[in-house]
DNA sequence: TGTGTATGTTGACGAGGTCAACATCCTGAG
DNA sequence: CTCAGGATGTTGACCTCGTCAACATACACA
């Protein structure tokens, strides 16, 4: 993060705020971001992120958008560097999902709230967690010419995988689950029993 | 909805308030709830609501509280009058759950989400939750012991069965599904793959 | 070297949550 | 039966917030 030094200009005021939302998300959730919040962590004005986006809910959208991108990178990075069987790796997968959702609550609550991000359609975060399911199709194809899961519609399989681990980070960030459960634990029966399911 | 009368005081402000407040979500959202607004269509002034609660969060938790008091009868009530298999009970609750949420999608957003309600704890919400998750474990429990699932944990089974419900059911609300998909062959790929996860 | 455009700033407005002071009603003790 | 005190509502005011319009500044390019 560069000094500012009193320039009238900030040199890259979008991608700052892009950035300075994501942590203040990070620091105290979603509505801790203010455009007056904002402005004053980056020493610029209350209008200046009117100049990079239309209004809250875009800059809010990038961030979620950001997240996406992340999360994505992390899932894909994972698959090379893994040993163990293939199968083994596709649920390494899963327990990467659920930890990123856990280490960034308030980031993953906004990439789905549709709340927080207005009823409006938003292609660009529709085509970010599309990159995601894309990959996890791939994935699950990939599975199936081995024969390790079974051959059903690969675009299904992925919406059910989806769904286990979607709603046990949900759960867990929003802390309906019990806080004495052993997570890991839970972590790994939900994707055990997850593809057990679809093993034919 | 009896009528007002022009008498000062309501009748019964309180339960008005959590009904009408939860007519307004499923119509507009949650953000459509304004302090001003539902008094307004109450005919009572915007203040009248701070003396049945402390802030309109609380109003918010009571509409959400509620909304788990009618996905948990759904749920019960269902059991009761379903043919077949003692398996096949299970899955249409779980189908039952989505459903419901499909029915009212602003509604189940506001009850998971953490979000809208500000980040205090509120135990009347933990509590409405949990009586859900009781109730799937008793479930779970009989099935068990029927052989008809695994002997493991019936709360680490509850969870991951409501993780995959909660899941499917908030990635549908929040349209992160392809539009195009069978629905109701998509929810039930999901309880039969967990079931069939679940079995041994 | 200007000048138009991109980028920032300030003032103002309206919406919304909430509190304090005041009004009205209802209920139970005497 | 009456009337005082609590319960319930109302109005005015304040603060925060998103946003726009009018104005200021800086940078880039002809």
């Amino acid at each position: 993060m560069a000094e500012r030094e009193q320039t009238y200009h900030h040199g890259d005021l979008r991608a700052a705020l892009v950035e300075e939302a994501a942590a203040m998300i990070s620091e105290g959730g979603a509505t801790s971001v203010t455009m007056r919040a904002i402005g004053g962590r980056l020493g610029v004005s209350r209008a200046a992120p009117y100049r990079h986006f239309p209004d809250k809910t875009a800059l809010l959208v990038a961030v979620a958008v950001e997240g996406f991108r992340r999360l994505n990178q992390r899932l894909r990075g994972d698959g090379t560097g893994t040993p163990g069987s293939s199968v083994e790796r596709l649920r390494h997968m899963g327990e990467q999902y659920v930890r990123f959702a856990l280490e960034n609550p308030a980031h993953y609550r906004l990439m789905y709230g549709r709340e927080a991000l207005a009823r409006q359609d938003h292609p660009e975060l529709r085509q970010a967690a599309g990159a995601l399911l894309e990959h996890l199709v791939d994935v699950i194809r990939v599975h199936q010419q081995r024969g390790e899961i079974e051959r059903k519609a690969p675009r299904s399989q992925a919406y059910v995988a989806w769904s286990a681990v979607h709603g046990l980070a949900s759960l867990l960030i929003e802390r309906q689950i019990d806080p004495n459960v052993d997570v890991d634990a839970l972590i790994r029966q939900t994707t055990q029993t997850l593809l057990h399911g679809m093993r034919g």
